[in-house]
DNA sequence: GCATTGACTGCACGTTTGTGACTATATAAG
DNA sequence: CTTATATAGTCACAAACGTGCAGTCAATGC
């Protein structure tokens, strides 16, 4: 009757540790643990959960290799990662994933520095799903903070939300923006500006050390289109000026330039002459991107950059040709 | 016809990338790479060979924290890692082997260092499987050298073997010692001692600054015992004066006193006193190990231990009444 | 030309792993 | 005490995985 009813951590971690670095099958640690099979199995499911077990693969390979080596030189980046993942123009939840994960690698790079740093984050599907993906990182010295405005319906990838989690996977702290993340009109964004906490919030984002962004496209069928985040005028008005993509509620047409309209006033956020003296890497998976991440490249406000196969290709196919198809 | 045959390594990491960090099936795999399941089972098997795919998990339980503390306050030292293994008096290959997954990461660790640095090795089983799980370690800077003789016959677990091997993997260079493990007189001992090529290799060895060991049983049954490295008289010189186990070539009694037996002198090898320099780590599996390294760790000449959860419990239990049963 | 070797491929079949449905046991509420 | 509700354990079955073996192919040696 003594001891009974361990810690069920530990048993987690035994199993864990039997099986993947003992290699014995699920059946021979249910016997050495005594439970029975079907328990191995879910405490080696908890065991992945909780991110006690860490699978890498070592995965540049001469291919990968070369194709960030071009990218680094064509558009003067510091750093390009390609996840080697042929995937074609169908499957853009796999690129973004291999590109979540590359991003959660980097970030576990760069939060393991001993000073506090803060690291601003943008939007997205990419970056929900680099947090999902990020485990084992305790850091109490972290900062996160967005680099744009909310949107209240999407709830799972909403920038607060983005912020909120990485914060509390960490340890770290959380600074969001009180704002939304498009405006009706320049002058209510300016007035929203204005606003002691929301100042200080692009504040602390201006003076963030990293910048971890993933770019959004313009165009039929995007997802900033069908969501209803703009009204008809508003899209109509980025039509109108060939806008090609977005980067943390700048928009940009296809030659790097950001569009002289209303809507880049519209968004309260960080600047790009702001995001250049951040150590800013871009996010971007899927052959859907293209036409967004080379405007953005072309912009020359990322310093890194992290692609799956598909679209470093692609990227550099359009660039070889001096124009987007 | 163009750029068939590519590199199979790209192959390779491509199929461990989709396979672990994508998770797909084999199955999917194989359709997304085009070639059949078992062409992608044995990419898998290739990669994990090559040590492209690395599986760590954190073991480190409330249990094995709590014996770790206890250990490194009941005998001064400065770190110890407990693996989480209750084994019992079976499976000491089971045991010797999760100490030899420790140690891979502790080298690992060690290895990371970027001016040149000399690790002194041992010899044994457990030193020989630490060489098989070590993965991905590349650096030219480190210097593998043996810290004692050879022993002629058992191929696999000599430390020439166990240095070259672990120079090959990670780019290093190694240092034998030539010489025989025990000589059959002290005199010869000297004699062979004062040969240029093993005062070399000596010296090379005493100025290491990690050491690697683990440690040898002395008594029947042992492995040392029946393998005839020993003369018989050697043999019953040991059991006359109570040695209980060996590290590097020097016998222990279970005080921890050096022996005081003609042996002693039959060894060339390092010396405790040398040993006090380095930053020494023992590795010691399977609770057969209990008196030999209670033995070695009484000397005082090691500052870290790696153990296995069982061995770890036996220790504290021996250290705590005072006496080996 | 023809056997030999060795590396590679695909397959049948056995093992291991995962799943959803089901049952027992416990806990709380009525 | 009975009835809900949850929670853990069990099971049969399906999917995924691994292995030994036989066939293929190409290079090598005779």
């Amino acid at each position: 009757m003594s001891m009974q009813k361990r810690q069920v951590g530990d048993d987690i971690a035994q199993a864990a540790w039997l099986y993947y670095v003992g290699n014995l099958s699920q059946q021979e640690v249910s016997q050495r643990l005594g439970v029975s099979r079907f328990k191995v199995l879910r405490l080696l499911a908890d065991a992945r959960e909780q991110g006690l077990v860490r699978i890498t693969v070592e995965h540049r390979t001469a291919r990968t290799l070369a194709l960030a080596d071009q990218l680094v030189s064509a558009f003067g980046l510091q750093e390009v990662q390609v996840a080697p993942l042929e995937a074609g123009p169908d499957d853009e939840v796999m690129a973004r994933n291999a590109v979540a994960i590359l991003a959660s690698g980097y970030l576990t790079r760069i939060a393991s520095s001993d000073k506090p740093i803060t690291i601003g984050v943008g939007w997205g599907r990419t970056l929900s799903a680099m947090a999902d993906n990020l485990t084992r990182v305790r850091n109490s010295g972290l900062t996160f903070v967005s680099l744009m405005g909310s949107v209240t319906y999407a709830s799972h990838t909403a920038p607060g939300d983005v912020c909120v989690r990485l914060a509390a996977q960490t340890g770290g702290r959380a600074i969001l923006m009180p704002a939304p993340f498009v405006t009706d009109s320049a002058a209510a964004c300016e007035g929203i500006m204005a606003q002691r906490l929301v100042r200080e919030a692009v504040d602390a984002a201006r003076g963030a050390d990293h910048a971890l962004m993933s770019v959004g496209e313009c165009r039929e069928g995007a997802i900033l289109f069908d969501s209803n985040i703009f009204s008809p005028d508003q899209i109509e008005e980025l039509r109108a000026a060939d806008v090609v993509g977005d980067c943390c509620g700048v928009f940009y047409r296809k030659d790097g330039t950001v569009a002289d309209i209303e809507l880049n006033r519209c968004t309260p956020c960080v600047q790009p002459e702001d995001m250049a003296r951040m150590d800013s890497v871009l996010l971007a998976g899927g052959a859907g991107k293209l036409a967004a991440t080379l405007a953005v490249l072309r912009a020359g406000t990322v310093k890194r950059l992290l692609v799956d196969e598909g679209l470093a290709v692609a990227l550099l196919a359009a660039c070889d040709e001096g124009t987007v198809p």
